[in-house]
DNA sequence: CTCAAAACTTACAATTTTGTATGTTGTCGG
DNA sequence: CCGACAACATACAAAATTGTAAGTTTTGAG
């Protein structure tokens, strides 16, 4: 779905080279997935749980955040052999490690969110 | 640019609501937004010096993603009211208390950045 | 005074993300 | 065996972000 040749994606590539801020930055923006990531702390490991921990999320976009949290390498999907379709979600060290910067962002938000 | 009644607003309204990450997330994203905070901080007060300082960026796009950090309140804009065209941009509070936790992420990016 | 540069603005196009609707495949309870 | 449900996949549309090109004011140097 990403064209691998457009500025748009070269600037991200390089910015990504010199910024390793903006790089973990981009691996957990995507509407829902802070969201999926502490869902799946608090022990929503599988589609449908998710699917009802995170409000008004869709499946199909649900499906891609995962996929891309995945990828990522923040989640890991154990896939039950005997059960076709069944998978669990779990947080893999990497996204573990990254939970308390999470928990910090949400310090953050909540002293400084506006009330307006 | 924004449709203020869109799902995709709403969802996002929403989210802000219950998850305070996602909130402060979304302060800082925006393709160069880490870039340009840190250069502020670094010392590029002025719009000329931006540019320079954050490769690849256009001067629309750099204007558009000021003009979001001062909305934020992350960045003040102090014009010299002597020089029409003329302003320098600094770090708000807002914006000096975000910068520790902009570090941790940088960290946190070169310790994990994939070698692929 | 003139010309270049700074600091934007505007109109437009491409790219990317998000959402809607519906279909598919396997599994499980009865 | 049969319909319901879980866990996706697919086709499409809407919205949001990013980039391109060019124009507009000041202003400062020469």
């Amino acid at each position: 779905m990403r064209k691998p040749s457009s500025t748009n994606s070269e600037n991200e590539q390089a910015l990504h080279n010199y910024c390793d801020a903006a790089y973990t930055l981009s691996l957990i923006s995507g509407r829902w997935k802070l969201s999926i990531l502490t869902s799946i702390q608090n022990g929503a490991h599988r589609f449908s749980l998710l699917k009802s921990a995170v409000p008004l999320v869709t499946e199909r976009i649900l499906a891609m955040q995962l996929l891309d949290l995945e990828k990522s390498e923040l989640i890991v999907k154990f896939k039950n052999p005997d059960h076709g379709r069944s998978a669990t979600y779990r947080l893999s060290g990497k996204g573990l490690s990254l939970m308390p910067l999470i928990e910090r962002l949400a310090i953050w938000g909540i002293e400084n969110k506006k009330d307006s």
